[in-house]
DNA sequence: TCAACAATTCAAGAGATATTGAAATATGAT
DNA sequence: ATCATATTTCAATATCTCTTGAATTGTTGA
């Protein structure tokens, strides 16, 4: 993962909306959930769930699909996961003490 | 960790400097580093390194000590471990795809 | 075609964030 | 005391981000 898209990352992640649209959608899995849907679930109106979605899809950390009427949108879960590797590898050097702190178990 | 933690966390490390100069700092390990020195490290004058720094250490990111002159800079290891733990566990709920992508073998 | 539903786009305003250079604070050495 | 070093604080500016409500686009069914 290249060092710009986490960054992107990790803003989309820095607010508070967005971060509970991406919690949201890793629970719902493969099925994903619509943008009015997402929007009920956290409180938000049309287009601001809108343009939070929008910010997360640029990002990387959704992607969407029309389904007749309504938009589907779905976790990436492989993008959530390089981020992870990132955080740990490439900024933390798999250092023990993150390790360790992250209940990693001693494989890692 | 408490979700508002988590975003100010995010929110540090979304930017270009920040995120230089944690791994920086990741890498000086418990010695740490002087604003200064840091500053040079990721190309930036005194005063946008002080100001980013500060930003790191109000998300706990980052810890400072005052060593006669210099004020030396230390990576917060534990918040690192503790923000991998909110985004693997908390944010994906340790799902399959997210643990494969990030190489974490078989104990995650 | 027309009405409804679902979602996005747009414009405007408020607020937050980042950058710079200058000034201020703190520490140590002469 | 004075000076040099190290860092922070401040003010000003520019830019980005978020929110809202209204308008627009796309899709389905009567």
């Amino acid at each position: 993962m290249i060092e710009t898209a986490a960054l992107k990352m990790f803003a989309a992640l820095s607010q508070e909306t967005r971060l509970r649209i991406v919690r949201y959608l890793v629970e719902c899995g493969t099925e994903g959930a619509s943008a009015g849907d997402i929007g009920k679930t956290v409180g938000a109106i049309s287009s601001r769930a809108s343009f939070h979605l929008a910010a997360l899809e640029q990002a990387g950390i959704v992607t969407s699909e029309r389904q007749s009427r309504k938009i589907v949108y779905r976790a990436n879960y492989e993008a959530l996961g390089a981020l992870v590797s990132f955080l740990l590898t490439d900024c933390c050097g798999r250092h023990p003490l993150v390790v360790a702190c992250c209940d990693l178990g001693e494989c890692c």
